[in-house]
DNA sequence: AACGCGGTTCCATTTTTCGGGACTAACCGA
DNA sequence: TCGGTTAGTCCCGAAAAATGGAACCGCGTT
C-alpha cells in the first residue's frame, strides 16, 4: 500500500482501458474503498497527474504525463539518430517508419509517422502489440537466447490470427529466419491488412535493443519492392553501427561477476 | 508533502531536464534530503514510473509513462477527427502538420507528424513553446477575454526573438488579426526558419480549445502559398464544425455564479 | 417519497513517510 | 597506498499522512 503505489495502480489500470473514468469504476476494478479513490483521484488531478472533465466529472490521464511520455529514451544518441534516418526514410519512400522496444512477450512503440501511401492504421508512440505477431517484436525476441525466449512464451498466448505462428515451434522457425537474415517480414499478422519489414539495432553502451520498422500495406507492396525497404534498413542500420559502434552479445541486463 | 507529492515534484522537475538524473541531483534540486529522494526514486522506480539504467545507476523516466502519455486525449472525436484530417493534409501537401493546446502562456504539442519537404525541427508531441510567438498558441489566446489574456501577460514575459511580439502592445495587435482573419501565421519566431499557419477549434460539449497547424520552411514557401494552406486549414474546421458543432462562447473554465 | 447511483466528507486508527546521521563503494590525485 | 571527495544506501524513532467505514449530498428514476 501507500499513496504512490495506489496512484501508480490507478495509472496502469487506466492504461489501455477507456480514456476517462469515474470513482466508482477505479474503486470497482481495484477493489479498494470508495473515499479511498475518491480521495486519491482527486489528488493526483491535484498533483497534474489527471485532469478532471469539469462537465461529466470524469478523470483522464493529465497534461504533465503527455509531456513526460515524450522524454522516454529522448536524447538517447543511437535512438535519435536512428528515429532522424527513419524520418528521412519516410520521405524518400513514402512508407510509415517506426522504432519499437521489447517489453516482455509485447512491443511498445517508441517512435512513429505515418507514410504518404494511405497506410489505415497510425500506430502512435506507446501502443501495445503482441511481439511474436510483428516482425518489429521477433526480431528483437531473436536476440534473445532460446532459453529466455522459451521462457517467456511459456505457455504460448493464445491469438487468432490466421498468419501469426500460432505455437512455439513455429515462432523459432519465424526467429531462426530472421535471425538468419538480418531483418523480418509480416503481412496480415497483428494488426489487419498491415505489412512490415524490420531490423533490430542496440545501443553498444547500454545493450538496450530497439527495432526499426517499415510499415506499408500488404495488398500494394510487392515482394521485389519489400526486399528493397529491407536493403534500405540494412544499410540505415550498418550506418548507424558505423557511427555508435556494434553490440556483439546480446545481453539485455548487466552481465554479473 | 506526502510521497505522491514527492514523486510528482520529481516527474516535474525531470521534466524538460537532462533526460538521466541521479540522486543527489534530484536532492540538490528539490531542496529534499538524501535519504528521502534516494527512498523515493527507487520506489518510483519499483513502481514503473522510473527506470534505472544498470550501468550508469542513473534514472530515467519510465515505459510506463510513455504509454500513458500517448492516452492524453485520446478518443475525443474532435481530436482524432482533426487529427485524421492533418495526416490527410500531410499526405497531401508534404507539409508537417499537428495540433497543439494551450497551457498558460504556453502550448503544448498534442501530435504532430513531420512532412516530406525538409523541415530540421520536429516538434513532438509533449513539447513546449511560448504561445506569444507562434500562430497557434496566439489563436489559441485569441478565443480568450482580452482581461484574461492581460492577466497571464503581465508581467510579459523576455524572449529574444525578432520576429515575435516584444510587447503586450504587439502581442494584442497579432492577437487582433487572428481574431479578425480566423486563422493567424507566424515566421521565424519562436523556432527560427520555422514557419505556420494555423487555426483554432474547440470542442462544443466541453469548451477544451484547440490548434490545427501547418508548419513549413519560411523560406519555401511563399506568401499565395501560405493563403492556400491557411484556406485549406479553414476548410477543415468547417468540415469538423459541420460535423461536431460550433463552440459559440470562448469559456476555458468554468463560468462561476 | 423512496431508491439507487456516483461522489464527497469526516475522523479515529493504523501505517507510511520522513530525514538526520552513520555507512559503503567508487573514483581521483598525490 | 592513502586520504579526500562524491554518489548512493540503510537505519530507526518521531511525526505526519493514508486509510476506510459510515454518514451524507444531489440527482435522476421508479
Amino acid at each position: 500500500m501507500g499513496a504512490l503505489s495506489n496512484a501508480v495502480a490507478i495509472l496502469r489500470w487506466a492504461r489501455g482501458r477507456e480514456p476517462d473514468f469515474g470513482v466508482s469504476e477505479v474503486a470497482l476494478g481495484l477493489a479498494m474503498p470508495k473515499s479511498t479513490a475518491s480521495r486519491l483521484l482527486k489528488d493526483m488531478a491535484v498533483q497534474g497527474l489527471l485532469e478532471r472533465d469539469a462537465a461529466t466529472q470524469r478523470y483522464r490521464v493529465g497534461m504533465l504525463l503527455l509531456e513526460l511520455g515524450r522524454q522516454y529514451r529522448a536524447g538517447q544518441p543511437l535512438v535519435e539518430a536512428a528515429d532522424a534516418a527513419l524520418i528521412e526514410l519516410t520521405r524518400r519512400t513514402g512508407f510509415a517508419t517506426g522504432i519499437s522496444l521489447l517489453d516482455g512477450v509485447e512491443i511498445v512503440v517508441l517512435r512513429s509517422r505515418p507514410g504518404t501511401h494511405p497506410l489505415q492504421v497510425v500506430t502512435p508512440p506507446g501502443a501495445r502489440s503482441p511481439a511474436w505477431a510483428n516482425s518489429t517484436g521477433r526480431n528483437l525476441l531473436a536476440r534473445l537466447p532460446d532459453a529466455e525466449i522459451a521462457r517467456r512464451f511459456s505457455p504460448y498466448p493464445a491469438l487468432d490470427r490466421p498468419n501469426a505462428p500460432a505455437n512455439f515451434g513455429q515462432l523459432m522457425e519465424r526467429i531462426g529466419r530472421a535471425r538468419a537474415r538480418g531483418f523480418d517480414e509480416s503481412d496480415d499478422e497483428a494488426l489487419p491488412g498491415v505489412a512490415a519489414v524490420s531490423v533490430a539495432i542496440a545501443d553498444p553502451t547500454s545493450g538496450d535493443a530497439m527495432s526499426l520498422y517499415v510499415a506499408f500495406s500488404g495488398l500494394h507492396v510487392n515482394r521485389q519492392r519489400r526486399r528493397e525497404l529491407a536493403a534500405m534498413l540494412l544499410d540505415v542500420k550498418l550506418r548507424l553501427i558505423d557511427r555508435f559502434g556494434e553490440e556483439t552479445t546480446a545481453e539485455p541486463r548487466r552481465a554479473h561477476g
